[in-house]
DNA sequence: CAAGACATGTAAGGGGTTACATGATTTC
DNA sequence: GAAATCATGTAACCCCTTACATGTCTTG
């Protein structure tokens, strides 16, 4: 019973009413870190709900913007999330291939490696940058109040985490293409030990 | 074209031969911090690499243990996995239930919110435990010389996020669930500035 | 004596990603 | 004039997860 995007969902319009467009934004901002997902799910997912009656669904007409569905959760919705979030086992996983690009480093050019790289400090840099923003944005509805003390400690863990990974690979750039750059002009004949002792 | 773990197959059997039950070990130590994959999919994909000829195989006659298979990567194996990584773009994501369930710890018993605190714990902490041992075990198959740089950097940054993470979760263990009892205790009134303003 | 390691596979099902389809308005 | 924002949806496909099926040997 793992979590999907309808469990998610349901717990967005715990903020107050939203259209599939706004949970995916606030998906963007509050949740970036551990989570994503697409319209492809979002919008099927909003329909189960509704189908379901956990959420009510509300079309409004806008002049110059397109229609929207305002969804907003019922009762018996609120339930069965909390009934949903006791039923998921608390797990966290990742899933890079920024990383599996480096650990098979060897057998790229390095402006490969040197490319991959760049792009993550850089984005990894904006996020960072987004975040101080994103954060009094995201929070409750109302404007005085900004966040729950879970919401803080989640943003809060987003942070620090993404600070660790930033400096870690900011640090480590430098010494690792150096190295990848001596292994290479040895010809790799170096990563065997024989021709390590003929040294 | 995202990485699958045919891919991720071939890149292990570049450390020489190996089954894939091995396989699935050498994911579950070097690569654990950054992939997974189960039986269900290494499997499967090991039999497509040997029918494209990307690989080949060996039956392997034990006694006292189960028969086992062989896998060993061609010169097109290597193409090929060279190839995918260069057509891999570096992303890198974050799935987390756990992170979900504190962004809505108030909707939730105190005691499931401090499970699921202690159990990330836990298991971080017996991972970064382990993550010693298995570094010096998981390198080349050559017994002096264990990682080339790419290797120690992806090993590297997986120790250096997990201490992050740790001690971020052991940090903030108290003050969040402290700040939670308090907001309980005010009988959620408190998260209305109307309520806030009367105090 | 039970649990875990060793070892390989199949099948169903579920869930998400990607691409497509449409179209006005605003900003650069 | 191009690109981004606002806005909703469908459908195919892909890949992974989970459960099932089987059996011996070693370790606690």
């Amino acid at each position: 019973m793992m979590m999907d995007v309808r469990t998610l969902s349901l717990g967005l319009l715990m903020h107050g009413p939203m259209s599939g467009y706004e949970i995916k934004k606030r998906l963007e901002t509050s949740f970036r870190h551990f989570v994503s997902a697409g319209y492809g799910s979002i919008y099927p997912a909003l329909a189960d709900l509704a189908a379901a009656g956990l959420v009510t669904v509300r079309a409004i007409e806008q002049d110059k913007r397109p229609h929207k569905k305002l969804y907003a959760i019922t009762p018996a919705g609120r339930e069965r999330l909390v009934a949903d979030l006791m039923a998921t086992p608390p797990r966290h996983r990742v899933r890079s291939e920024f990383l599996v690009l480096m650990y098979f480093a060897h057998l790229l050019p390095p402006e490969k490696v040197e490319q991959a790289l760049d792009a993550m400090i850089d984005s990894w840099e904006r996020w960072l940058g987004e975040d101080i923003q994103s954060c009094e944005e995201s929070g409750e509805a109302a404007p005085g109040v900004p966040l729950t003390p879970g919401m803080e400690f989640a943003v809060g863990y987003g942070r620090a985490v993404l600070t660790a990974a930033l400096a870690y690979v900011k640090q480590g750039r430098g010494p690792f293409l150096a190295a990848l750059a001596a292994e290479g002009r040895d010809g790799r004949a170096a990563a065997s030990p024989a021709a390590r002792a003929a040294e």
